[in-house]
DNA sequence: CGCCATATTGAAACTAGTCAACCGGAGTGG
DNA sequence: CCACTCCGGTTGACTAGTTTCAATATGGCG
């Protein structure tokens, strides 16, 4: 259990198929659980695994969520990253299609499926975030099937810093204020999630390292010495 | 354009993340434009670019649909194909995330985005079916990220059979009276569906071949001579 | 201090991509 | 009618990029 991950806020920004982490407090009005329990759960722990009865919907209030899907043989895919705002266990099906696992300490506001259909609120809510994360897997899509090792780590990065990284990103701005980002997640997760092995994960920011693009001493927060640069890396400009 | 695709209907099993094609007619009750307008597209019509506004949202009639995204240098991924009673054009944004092309000739309903907020029927629609996208999505999400080749492939033509191929599929079953399959897409669109070349595709539909599990004269109409070994090759059983 | 987990690096193996030739059916025009 | 072209698909040879396997480093924590 790291302190740290309790102070890091996933401030959402998915309508541009990114998120990112906050550490300048404000909980965003996230504190909202209508009639909804709320659950903590510890860095790590198994909110929901694939199979499971899906009886529930999940509304993340803090902290950061990472779904997954296993196969047979122990391959991981990451197929989403949560942060603040996100929603599962929105599956139609009886049992879930996914797993959940919390990423860092985390709240989520959990609700009876049957809710859906009763609280409009809720409902409109959990829409609205389901068509932003809805373009986040369209984007994320694309770096599965289309982009090489290099392209996906730049990527990846790239969807940390505030307000880039996403689809509709809006090109170079001139108050790159803070272009140091926290990482959250450990190379064998980045690699689940981007389709590759620790190795190749590991070779891709050594190499962004050796060439000036970021920086880092911890190996999950990386400084970006030029966020032009690495853009130009992702493959999408 | 090809009098065999108005034939086709795409009856979709999404909530098992599959979809299919049916010969026997029947349109399913999609008929119900209800204050939408309704369209028809040729065989690759552009139905929606990338970029466009998004002032509409779309639910398929009749025929298949698929939404793409391209990179600046070319490479195309194409993230969903849809079939009857899937919807598109949903992104939260002012612009489409994706493109939207005729897979067959087609037919879709066309609604103000506005009336998302004011026709409840249709918001209701629009959001179950969303989540049974998500979930092929997310099921798509694995071929990608962790699928070998020859397990996409299998997978591919296992998700076109009537009520397989699913993440939640029911297992071997004795009634496999229709094994017969219509791809309806191309091997580029197929490539470029999962993630590979061309080249890569026509391999291993041959090595399929060659091993005795599929048959084909047409190289679009494939004929499953063991749907359980074709499924024990898509790595997801 | 030393252990353990995570990360990095190197070398070899392998999968899928690239480039190029060829096939076969559909449509065209002499 | 048949040669010709076009287009999509197949196949082969070679290449490149990623994975695999293995060794080495680093960092937190008892």
């Amino acid at each position: 259990m790291d302190a740290r991950h309790f102070r890091s806020e996933f401030s959402n920004a998915k309508f541009d198929s990114g998120w990112s982490l906050r550490f300048d407090g404000g909980c965003g009005g996230a504190d909202r659980p209508d009639k909804g329990k709320v659950f903590s759960y510890h860095h790590r722990a198994l909110i929901l695994d694939e199979g499971d009865a899906a009886s529930s919907v999940y509304e993340v209030l803090e902290g950061g969520v990472i779904l997954f899907k296993l196969l047979p043989d122990g391959r991981r895919q990451i197929i989403e990253v949560l942060g603040v705002g996100d929603v599962f266990g929105l599956a139609p099906t009886a049992v879930s299609d996914v797993a959940a696992e919390a990423l860092t300490e985390v709240r989520v506001a959990v609700y009876d499926k049957r809710s859906i259909d009763t609280d409009a609120t809720l409902r409109d809510r959990l829409f609205a975030r389901l068509r932003a994360q809805m373009c986040a897997l369209h984007d994320h899509a694309l770096l599965l099937g289309r982009k090489s090792a290099q392209e996906r780590v730049a990527t990846f990065i790239m969807r940390l810093v505030p307000g880039r990284g996403g689809y509709a990103c809006a090109g170079p701005s001139k108050t790159e204020s803070e272009t140091r980002v926290d990482l959250a997640m450990t190379r064998q997760e980045i690699a689940d999630y981007l389709g590759l092995t620790i190795e190749t994960v590991s070779r891709a920011f050594s190499a962004l390292r050796r060439s000036g693009v970021i920086a880092y001493d911890r190996q999950d927060n990386v400084q970006i010495a030029s966020v032009c640069r690495l853009c130009r890396l992702t493959g999408s400009h």
